[in-house]
DNA sequence: TATTAAGCGAGACGGTACGTCACGTCTTAGG
DNA sequence: CCTAAGACGTGACGTACCGTCTCGCTTAATA
């Protein structure tokens, strides 16, 4: 439908202009020279659509620069970069908080994260099978320790992000796996 | 003020009862019994007030178990705690969320969430004086390297945070602060 | 055209069900199992469908007892019985209040009451041809004479009108209308 | 309250343009430079504003012309003015088409429609005390056989409504009310 | 002791947005 | 080709809160 693409380009402007709140399904109705009535036929409130405008935002594409350390590098810069420029980094706490009230919603947003670590995980998972990275490594575990900082960095303590950052946050993580390997700690983590 | 201690429960218990969403400044006027002007006389408007009723919940105490991994143990442990079982997880996201519209919300929030990581970063001070950790180490990263993993998995991916992935987090970014004291990686992180 | 009968019909149902607030062309298509172009193609608007109803419902019979007054005692009868079992009498004063708005429609209603009222005034016109009236009275001013108390009175004041009523009203303007003729009023109404 | 006057004023300014239909309570607020909240917490709807706007408008003042008949002429002629040159007119059938789906509506409207009859009963009283109808005579009826007529006719039918026809609506009234006290009609109406 | 003023609950106020409904128009499949 | 089905822009509905603003009514300090 045109009306739809209208409803969600005008949904991204209004967030990147105001954030979530100082954003009104009127506004969008308005902007995007659409009814209310056809914006609620299609969601059911404000959230879905939110949800469903980001997902049209570029996802983080799988690099690959022949190694684990360098794909990471790419793929975590990129992130920063989605994060910043975008909406994203400013409506995905609202999504996060909101989530935990309506179970649809939470479902919702669920799978969108989801979606949005899967291309990390895959790079993890290149590193296992390239034998850059311990057999039996958890990549889903993995990706938790390297993409936690960042995220937390950026969204909550709005401490400055850069490749410095980004790098000692890979090699913490990625020296922690190889050590294990070689049996240097008492515990046995990364592992399932 | 007797008012503004009933006001501060009702928002707190009005926060646990239905997040922040859900969450209006007429209803803690009805629940505390207060006139809404009471509420506007002492704080600016809604966020400010959500701010000041969570500084109200209890902070991370500071654990004493001797070693620098088993303070962490506990502090982290506690963090998940309180995150699950206070209005602060759903809370939390929102004020990051409103963060960055208001310049005077911002400053009050960051202040807010130091206050919150300062306990974890006396511990990595307590470590770094006991030798525990290598000098030059950068307590407050370090601290971001054992926080974001959990704070997000508890946030965002809505996944499990047990005592086995607490002691991994733990594991992978001593192990690593550790290991770099002997030369074992190119790049010279968790330094300043 | 079948379309059309059904529409008419579900018009009428409706009416009768929930008067004319309350009253969708909305519902009309989903009742009668037609598409609402389909009603529009047919009917310009809601109010001229309306009209188009109310004129299928049954018209004063033309009775004929012989006498003037007899004749009036039935067919005022008549009318009560219709306006009060059928949605006429919820319908006729929302026709009457939107009439003045728009012209084509205040001609469609006038034409409409007016036939409504013919058969009334035939009564009036018969009684003067055969000499119950005299000569020179205004049959469309003795039809006003008697239908106004009781249109009021079933409408407006929502007393009670019974067969007394109704005697009274014919007595009232007959024998006004008979006793001018013996001169024994200055007016000389009842007469053009 | 000022408020209040405001919204009184703007609902009879906006009758008195576009009738009921086009009268919106949105367009009540703007005018009056009120927040809708502050009409809905008055009143619960459209009607029963418009119900009380419309009992501010001037009443039939009581006449005094020293006879019955004086007295009907000056009155029903005050009521024709009246129902042509204010929104009256437009408003009362709409009023009584609504009238009949909500009893509290039905009951205001009721008394609304009895206090604006109430000059004409008291007249009919006055003529009974003085002698002017034959004791007996019903004057709630008789006031109906008056107003009938004259409303119908400018409601309805709308035809005009001058002086000649109040008067002949008069003479019919009165003639026939003095006529049977000289046992001229079989029937014996007028009286209770 | 009497007067005044500050702080309070209550809640009305002008607004903005919510999500719903029906209007009358216009598009699309299917019989 | 005409139809049912129903999406569309529009605009009003009645509701919920926002943050501001009077109101009287305590209640304490001042005169």
């Amino acid at each position: 439908m045109v009306a739809e693409r209208a409803i969600l380009e005008a949904t991204l402007e209004l967030l990147a202009q105001n954030g979530i709140s100082g954003f009104s399904v009127e506004a969008v109705a308005t902007r995007a020279g659409v009814g209310k009535a056809t914006i609620y036929r299609r969601w059911s409130s404000k959230l879905p659509l939110v949800v469903d405008a980001i997902t049209t935002l570029p996802e983080l594409q799988l690099p690959d620069s022949g190694t684990l350390r360098g794909d990471f590098r790419q793929a975590l810069g990129n992130l920063v970069t989605i994060l910043r420029s975008s909406p994203l980094g400013r409506v995905l706490p609202q999504l996060v908080a909101e989530h935990g009230g309506d179970r649809d919603l939470d479902h919702v947003v669920g799978r969108y994260l989801e979606r949005r670590r899967a291309p990390l995980v895959e790079i993890a998972r290149r590193g296992l099978s390239r034998g850059e990275l311990p057999a039996g490594c958890d990549a889903d575990m993995l990706v938790d320790l390297l993409v936690g900082p960042i995220v937390n960095r950026l969204l909550f303590s709005r401490r400055p992000v850069g490749a410095a950052f980004i790098d000692l946050v890979i090699a913490t993580v990625l020296d922690s796996a190889a050590g294990h390997r070689r049996g240097r700690s008492s515990a046995r983590p990364l592992k399932r």
